[in-house]
DNA sequence: CTGTATCCCTATGGATACTG
DNA sequence: CAGTATCCATAGGGATACAG
């Protein structure tokens, strides 16, 4: 038995695993969801420059891939908890590195950016 | 000295760097250079269903960011090689770890969403 | 072989306002 | 508080054809 899927067939099913994890916010949903459950309007302040339109939206798609669990809590006002589910939980390990060589490289990568447009200059 | 750079910050950065990991095609890239340089052809055959186009603009956005560089070596017909920079083979550690995290969970994903969208029939 | 050049299209996300 | 509802703009990417 070798591997079952292979990101570099062209129909398999871990390209829309790997699609919906690249996605534009869930990294960030997930790195914030790291130390407990958070309410709406905490992800919002906490994830800085969202909008609510997309916040729900990654929400809702996380929701769906079984990574996070959205518990109603009722009352007036509303009261919402987002928490990562185990499999969301699996999914920090690896995200949280990839956060983590984001933040430790951005000189890296601006002095590349600045190197490459100096280049162009000429 | 606490951190330097933060991805929640909303101005900071690191953003920009995770946007362009989290580009529709980096991590293909990234993966299929693991073990050694590659022509453009075997690239775009190894990363099955890539346009030139998209490979192309993938090609220029990480040699921009410096992580991976391009070998012009000449003859006709022409012969380019593209291979992962110190740069680009430490994103590989995080980026393979991400691969590895979809391939081994795309039962789980597949589950969640067909349970998903059962529920949203009623 | 290694790309460019077009055209087109739709999904993503921003801005803003509003509701239960 | 926790979202919805619109409208809109743009960039990313697909398809296809072609060039040095």
């Amino acid at each position: 038995m070798g591997k079952a899927y292979n990101i570099m067939a062209a129909t398999c099913p871990s390209r829309t695993v790997l699609h919906r994890i690249g996605a534009r916010w869930t990294v960030f949903v997930v790195n914030a969801l790291e130390h407990g459950p958070m309410r709406f309007t905490e992800l919002k302040a906490h994830i800085r420059e969202i909008t609510p339109k997309a916040l729900t939206e990654t929400l809702r798609a996380m929701q769906a891939d079984g990574l996070l669990s959205r518990t109603d809590l009722g009352g007036n006002p509303p009261h919402v908890e987002y928490a990562l589910t185990d499999l969301g939980r699996s999914l920090l390990v690896p995200l949280r590195a990839v956060r983590q060589w984001a933040e430790a490289h951005v000189p890296d990568i601006l002095a590349a950016r600045e190197q490459a447009s100096a280049e162009d200059a000429y």
